[in-house]
DNA sequence: GATGAATGAGTTTTCATTCAT
DNA sequence: AATGAATGAAAACTCATTCAT
């Protein structure tokens, strides 16, 4: 399995040193359950496998997450709010709402260039967690509206800006992950995605190359190929 | 569950009456799969169902798919042919690739409103079986393509536009299955894609429900809510 | 099913009643096992035959055997070893390699005589188990071995030895437990194959005459006829 | 798989051409069967494995054979008669019982070398198939006998003679067709049978050469190791 | 809180056999 | 005689979940 990128890794692990037990096996267990779920898709896991790769029992395990569909939701919550957290200090360095749209896009399509397993991982959890989309949504809303309000985006509806936007992403999250891209595919998505919520093409493309620069490691990783 | 709108029932039976026996089968199998996978999401439907729904034995479900895999992937296949096949007529009538697009769109959208369930399936297989996309992106890409040489779609990458349009659409189709679209979502979700693709603001919107007139209902669907 | 001869009875039991429980469990399993293939020959007894026989569940069976061929293998090194364990004491007391030898011969001839069904479950599993013949055919090497080094035993190969004695033994054992054998067919194989080994005809019968004393029941098992 | 050795290919293959349909189908199908028990052993291959190595139906195969035993049986039988029939000029080129009784060994032996497969094949049905050693033991039993009254074996029981050719040999070609016996395994093995049955070590080794002569190729494929 | 053995219902899959054509 | 589609009973194996320790 692709080793996930250092922006993500230990998502789930304690900021705190002096974090309470229960909530450090917790942690420890969604961890888990992250690697798992990555190498060997969600549907396909077992709760042994999970416990066995956090170094404890199912019992443990039980005690934490009343059924499997818990222990997804909550690892769709803790990729969610990790990825947040990570770029949150990015994010309040731009001001123009389509800048911050261009960098969740840019941000989540690097990451499945970084870590296609993980990428793909994260697509299935998506699907079976409503939640997890509610999440990200939030934010991706907010910064839509923000985008309205300063005239640079105009849409007729903030769901469908919100289905195009999310949709786009996670299309070309898959194709990249399943290595069907071509280079700087992620800059193509995100600048398609600006005109549709209707930024002129020309800027489009120069808010996509230039949140870029945001992301850890820029565009580089489109390059290489794979 | 939503019973499946005259457009695609009876999607996988035989046009013939003088089939094979075997094809019938098939045929049969497929179809019951559909309703099964329809109902029940295809990660829970069992091979006993769709034997059962068929009214047949699991082992001739067997004796036609080695595996659930190849049920699964005859399901996506036969849907995404089946509406290529119904919607021909009417794609042949438009020769603007713009519109072609835009008519694609609004088809898979509308159903996700006549058909919330089957919707649901369809995005499942899909996600499930390359092989649908695949099938369904080599008429995208041809219509994209034209629409390029039309002067009227500017893309830099087909791969890119293909995702913009088909993860839009499917993640529209979601909202709209789910009961979270306002009214007219498709419309707006297919005028987004357009602009996306390059196509300036108002003949986006123009075009999106232009096309709308060739679906079947038109865009009335949207508006009786769920 | 004849019953297993006191010899062999609980061959599978834990030696000290404290063992772990999982032990427990698993010799628990073995030992059903044994009365399953016993009865109904391996190849035609199923893994929740096994486990009804155990009392549990196919679950737990398959918590402790991988694979129904995990099982088998189990079953063969067990019995192997407890064949060897329980005549070690008989076998200490015998110095001469060509002795030994012909203990064993007689050991498993005189078994089949008293359990057939057991017999043709062990030749079965012997077919289908490598182990089984390792295990069993290092004893039998190292005391052919000894014999050769006692000038009793002349062979050009040990392999073609060992193929002589645990092949002839098999057959006659087959023969014994079908009913087809005369009455002392036992002593009988046994002095062909220490004259296959180089033994001269006249030591060679009374060497299998003489072992049979440490025999429990002696040759008389042979006489009653089936 | 090793093919099978010209001495014994088209065993079921009908001598006279004019043989009815019929038993021309018939004979296809154990030709067939042979061939499919040879890869994958015979309790693994099914019914439409051999239906389909023979070019037919499982209904042209049940319309012959009423069950998988009886093609077994079929099987068994007809390379029973096959090895007999092949050899009978050989063997009868051989007045001294000792020598046919070698002839016999060497011979299966060396099949083993020729066609591991084959070999433990035939061990499979023959532990399935009484029939088989019934078959083969009548001659082996003849060719004792005749020893017996050329006062060059000396045996105390006719049976017990047959368990040690039968049992030794079989277990003999099991150590070659698994590639674990050494060179002149064969050989090895017979000479320990001769002795066996009352042949002093020195004429034992000599016949059991001289007859290798008379099986095609010799003792020449046991050196070329595996 | 942690353990880990046991559970057992549930699933996929296999294959000998039948039978209408 | 041959076909080959259909059968369906049975088997192996899985895994989320429980619970006594």
């Amino acid at each position: 399995m692709t080793p996930l990128p250092r922006f993500l890794a230990g998502a789930a692990e304690p900021e705190r040193p002096r974090l309470r037990k229960r909530e450090r096996t917790r942690l420890a267990l969604i961890d888990a359950a992250v690697r798992v779920f990555s190498s060997r898709g969600f549907a396909a896991a077992t709760m042994q496998e999970i416990a066995a790769e956090a170094g404890m029992t199912t019992g443990t395990l039980y005690n934490h997450f009343d059924a499997k569909a818990d222990i997804v939701a909550a690892v769709a919550i803790a990729i969610a709010q990790t990825m947040q957290e990570r770029s949150s200090a990015r994010r309040d360095s731009l001001s123009r709402g389509v800048e911050r749209v261009a960098m969740g896009c840019q941000h989540y399509l690097w990451l499945a260039k970084q870590s296609p397993d993980w990428a793909l991982m994260l697509l299935d959890v998506a699907a079976a967690t409503p939640a997890f989309l509610e999440t990200v949504g939030a934010y991706v809303r907010a910064d839509v509206r923000r985008g309205v309000r300063q005239k640079e985006i105009e849409i007729e509806s903030e769901t469908a800006a919100l289905d195009l936007v999310c949709g786009s992403v996670m299309q070309g999250m898959r194709s990249i992950a399943l290595g069907l891209a071509p280079p700087r595919h992620g800059t193509a998505i995100t600048a398609m995605v600006l005109r549709g919520l209707g930024v002129p093409a020309e800027p489009a493309r120069k808010i996509a190359r230039k949140v870029l620069a945001t992301v850890p490691g820029g565009d580089a990783g489109y390059r290489r190929g794979r």
